[in-house]
DNA sequence: CGGTTTTGACCTGCGC
DNA sequence: GCGCAGGTCAAAACCG
């Protein structure tokens, strides 16, 4: 069974980007393109089997590329409108699988904003070695946010959501 | 006390 | 068949 899997790219400070949702760690290895270990998390909800996968870019450490793998079959804790998320980004991740490579600034492009994320912008020249990425089941995004400790202020559900809403797309 | 994080070991797949 | 790299598990420690 294959897993909807997208990778982005989130520039931030901390590893442990809250995006809504609840993560047990249940993993780290130490990879060889980076000189930073690799964490590999899970959906804490026994029904959720999604998984995820923390790397800090080796390029730029401010950078942290993450990978889900897998959906969520409810919606983030503490944001019950989490399908409003869903609204947000849909269209945004159609278009990216639509025009994969078209041409794009690469420079701050607010196609979004969000309470977490102040702008997310596609990286046509994003040639970086996204292991998980060959197919177009994969988006390629750099996500600027701001550096969140932790604890979201209430609207959450940033990224888990369109997960579904691609595959819904996809499949 | 329960849930989460940490860390080493173990297993599997792939390439040589 | 062996070695390497990646991924997962499980026990102990830690925190709230």
């Amino acid at each position: 069974m294959r897993q909807p899997r997208f990778a982005f790219m989130t520039k931030s400070e901390v590893d442990h980007l809250e995006d809504g949702y609840r993560w047990r760690k249940y993993g780290q290895k130490a990879v060889k393109n980076s000189p930073f270990p690799r964490s590999y998390y899970r959906c804490t909800n026994s029904k959720c089997i999604v998984k995820k996968r923390v790397e800090r870019s080796s390029e730029d450490p401010t950078t942290v590329i993450t990978t889900y793998e897998g959906q969520h079959s409810h919606h983030s804790i503490g944001f019950p409108r989490g399908g409003l998320i869903a609204h947000y980004e849909a269209p945004f991740l159609a278009n990216d699988l639509n025009n994969n490579s078209s041409g794009f600034n690469n420079t701050h492009h607010p196609v979004m904003t969000l309470p977490q994320v102040s702008s997310i912008i596609r990286n046509p020249q994003f040639n970086e070695p996204v292991p998980e990425d060959s197919a177009g089941t994969s988006s390629k995004m750099v996500a600027i946010s701001k550096p969140k400790p932790r604890h979201p202020p209430s609207n959450e559900g940033l990224l888990g959501d369109i997960v579904p809403g691609m595959r819904n797309r996809k499949l």
